[in-house]
RNA sequence: GCGCCCGUAGCUCAAUUGGAUAGAGUAUUGGGCUUCGAACCCAAGGGUUGCAGGUUCGAGUCCUGCCGGGCGCACCA
């Protein structure tokens, strides 16, 4: 159950019970700042005051006379202008926490609308590694749709990889050209990079070879067969190397579907728009427009008749609205592409394709080195994904043999990929995603503070308590727990208000929201830690702490999983 | 020039979308392991929320104008 959304139902019938005139008035619980106001706290009663003409004070009590408190609240108060504090029962609160103890779903309702939702994230080109620029797109992708599919809904999550574009005239040109004399390697993409180097660089001064390219393009794309192959092969040298780093990055796609998926689509999506009234000849082109010019023009045919972007992303909509019906198509991309999806948005409304349909940008910022600009090497290149997770796994690795020597080599190793990979995670997911993320390898990998390492640290210690407490039917009972620490009580609360985080999060894919939560959970349980002795204190005492541990670490455990971050029992 | 985003503690970020005394981490300082894992805990200091107005019971949040930064804006994706 969401306790903040339970409330917020009983206070708004006590306001439409007291107010008929104002039964529209949001009820506006919240979790209280401060423990001395209470768990929640109602703030209805001053802005009812005016829209009434009445005393905020005395429409709170007349809120108040009309609340329901049944076995869940206690008595509550009114403070300073108008604020209703309101105060969970201790009874309550025992009771709900055995019921959640024996629930898989650790309280957290399944959604009562399950919606189809298309994820659009990932997307590198193909041809070229992954570096660090394709590393949030991923992260924050998965993780919205673990959360989406947790709740219920069906999740369609697509990787719309860059596989088509002018490049391929010059790809295959000086494969033809250049790939006698490069050797074959272990790697076949990076060949293919090196390969694809000397090409630019005679481009750059033979005008030949780049009418070569220039043919070669216009084969592939007419369809000739040999040429088809040749990019087909270079797809799947492309693939197999983003699927070995989605592999290590924990990441799922139900589909691939790139850029070349839509190319049949292309010309008839230009003709729709021209016949519709919505895009027209300009300069040689075709572009939609806005009379209004609320949007700048959007071109989606150039004047040579070759297509755009902007015509494969309104073909990849209609296709995605056409094959799943979603209710949402959510797409995950770098912040500068704002404009392009509004542009892209508005378009599709106006065709028509997409009615009925949310269409959500959800955009993040630009990684960027401690100095505040972009990642890169010494050489100016973006530093490679590949580097970027092994240079995190190695210092989580270090870390582990100086912390626990005791450990085999083979647990080191498996322990330092999941406490390396998941610092990335959670430095990135762990903060509002829209803002340029600041990578700094020693804040993000020291292992302390706000970090993956102090959750998965505060698990492996609930794990460690619990392998030795380890007591048959831990979790089958739903007897009431009762807590009498102050730590406790608070701890419980806490692991009352998953709910409430899980849709904080989902409402507006606010990811950091969860990801505080858990943080915020794990630095109450460590200093319940510290002051309730567990596994030495009476027997009916330690039999609720063995309960509160063992749910704890459940929900640690469950909530990081939304965030695609693993555990460990030992580190 | 037009548009979007941003400016909060030395640093990196929150602030439940208009609520009470703006909170965390980090760094600094002091304290805590013969007691369930110290990758931890407890405590202290650190703020004119870029500046100036306005809206109202109440503004980091909303409106206006400045200052500073980032990113976009027709034939790349």
């Amino acid at each position: 159950m969401n306790l903040q959304l339970e409330i917020s139902l009983r206070v708004r019938r006590a306001i439409a019970a007291a107010f008929p005139s104002a039964a529209d008035a949001a009820p506006l619980v919240v979790q209280a700042q401060n423990a001395q106001f209470g768990d929640y706290q109602s703030n209805a009663a001053m802005g009812l005051g005016k829209r009434l003409g009445q005393k905020p004070r005395e429409v709170a009590q007349k809120i108040i006379d009309q609340l329901d408190l049944g076995d869940l609240l206690a008595k509550p108060e009114i403070a300073g202008p108008g604020f209703i504090n309101l105060r969970l029962r201790p009874e309550f609160l025992a009771q709900a926490l055995a019921a959640v103890a024996t629930d898989d779903r650790l309280g957290v309702p399944l959604a009562a609308d399950p919606r189809t939702v298309v994820v659009d994230f990932g997307g590198p080109n193909t041809c070229k590694p992954m570096h660090v620029g394709h590393l949030r797109s991923p992260i924050i992708g998965d993780a919205i749709c673990r959360l989406l599919r947790f709740l219920g809904h069906k999740v369609v999550g697509d990787n719309h990889l860059g596989d088509w574009g002018t490049q391929f005239g010059l790809l295959i040109a000086g494969f033809r050209r250049f790939g006698p004399e490069v050797p074959e390697s272990a790697d076949p993409l990076e060949r293919l990079v090196a390969i694809y180097k000397l090409a630019t660089a005679l481009a750059d001064q033979d005008e030949s070879f780049r009418a070569e390219a220039r043919a070669e393009l216009a084969k592939l794309q007419a369809g000739d067969p040999a040429n088809l192959a040749q990019w087909r092969q270079f797809s799947a040298w492309s693939l197999s190397h983003f699927n070995e780093m989605y592999a290590r990055l924990g990441v799922h796609f139900d589909e691939t579907l790139g850029e070349s998926s839509y190319n049949s689509m292309l010309a008839g999506v230009v003709e729709d728009l021209k016949s519709r009234g919505l895009a027209r000849p300009s300069e040689g082109a075709i572009c939609v427009f806005w009379d209004d010019e609320k949007l700048p023009p959007l071109l989606i045919q150039k004047s040579d008749g070759a297509f755009l972007y902007a015509t494969t992303d309104l073909a990849t909509l209609k296709y995605r609205c056409d094959r799943w019906h979603p209710s949402e198509i959510v797409i995950v991309t770098d912040a500068r592409q704002q404009l392009h999806f509004n542009q892209i948005f508005d378009a599709a409304r106006r065709w028509g394709i997409a009615e009925d349909v949310v269409l959500r940008h959800v955009f993040f910022g630009t990684i960027l080195g401690p100095d505040g600009r972009p990642l890169k090497t010494r050489s100016g290149d973006l530093v490679a994904l590949k580097d970027v997770l092994d240079e995190a796994e190695n210092r989580a690795l270090a870390v582990v043999r100086d912390k626990s020597p005791d450990l085999s080599s083979e647990e080191m190793a498996a322990i330092a990929r999941v406490v390396g990979i998941g610092a990335i995670k959670y430095a990135d997911l762990s903060q509002n995603h829209q803002s340029d993320f600041v990578f700094n390898w020693d804040k993000m990998l020291a292992l302390q503070g706000n970090t993956a390492p102090y959750l998965q640290y505060a698990y492996a210690r609930i794990r460690s308590i619990l392998r030795k407490g380890n007591e048959p039917g831990l979790a089958a009972s739903a007897a009431p727990l009762l807590l009498t620490e102050p730590a406790e009580a608070a701890l419980a609360l806490k692991l009352l208000r998953l709910p409430e985080a899980i849709d904080a999060a989902t409402d507006d894919f606010r990811l950091n929201l969860l990801s505080n939560y858990l943080f915020e959970l794990s630095a109450v349980f460590t200093t319940f830690y510290e002051s309730c002795p567990v596994l030495k204190s009476d027997p009916a005492v330690r039999a609720v702490r063995l309960r509160l541990c063992d749910l704890t670490a459940r929900v640690l455990k469950q909530g990081l999983d939304l965030l695609g971050i693993d555990v460990v029992e030992r580190m």
